[in-house]
DNA sequence: GCTATTTACAACCATGTGGTTGTACGTTAC
DNA sequence: GTAACGTACAACCACATGGTTGTAAATAGC
């Protein structure tokens, strides 16, 4: 999985985990882990593409904590991770607020500079 | 910029959006031109790469819709798009939503099942 | 115990990515 | 006008990525 154990993220995590959601079909196996888990085989009969392409796609979820896997009986249970989306929905609101504080930043110099009447 | 107009993304454009957002200095650059906007040449000056390796970033971003790039002079501005961040921000919201409706669903269902005592 | 199912993993291939250098061109400054 | 600056773009390289097929091993079902 390769998660770091603080709440920080590293460069390196945050870019498997964008990198990891750049891809429809491994954002739809994210979606259907979320909802309910699934097997490796039973994910892979949903796409037009071999079981070998499926596991891999699994595996850089796996990576990049997006979904966790489970070994049960000869299968391998795979389930959507909750918590690395709400990391990487962090990482956005972050964007968000350079934003914000760079329009406050400039409300406050309009407030503070007395109006040019022309 | 190759951004739809309809509210809707595609697949491609949100591959685009989160394959930009899958590196550190791509990131950065985001952060950048968020609080205040910048020329490539000032922006290239920050990190240790090629003028020509920046010019791809910011090329990244713009084909992703991050950041707008706009002619002043002989420089080109980057100035970043916080409507971009705020459609990443909506997708990733859209997987919470998955996750809480199925614990919504686990939860009516525990409500409609009398409890097994042991 | 056999057979079918499920997974793991290696090897391979085409294409994309992130970096480089080099060259050309428009704009600014003097 | 000429020199310096900022940008664009092509060509190239090493490596990653997304797909394939094939083979082997663990588990389940009969």
């Amino acid at each position: 999985m390769v998660v770091n154990s603080s709440s920080e993220l590293t460069d390196d995590e945050v870019d498997r985990i964008f990198r990891a959601l750049a891809d429809a079909t491994r954002r739809d196996i994210v979606r259907r882990t979320l909802a309910g888990e699934a097997s490796v085989s039973e994910l892979a009969g949903a796409y037009a593409m071999s079981f070998a392409a499926v596991q891999k796609h699994v595996a850089v979820l796996e990576g990049a904590g997006l979904v966790t896997k489970k070994p049960r009986g000869r299968e391998r249970v795979v389930r959507g991770n909750p918590d690395a989306i709400r990391r990487a929905q962090r990482l956005l609101d972050a964007y968000e607020q350079i934003w914000r504080s760079r329009i406050d930043r400039l409300d406050a110099l309009l407030d503070s500079t007395p109006s040019q009447q022309q």
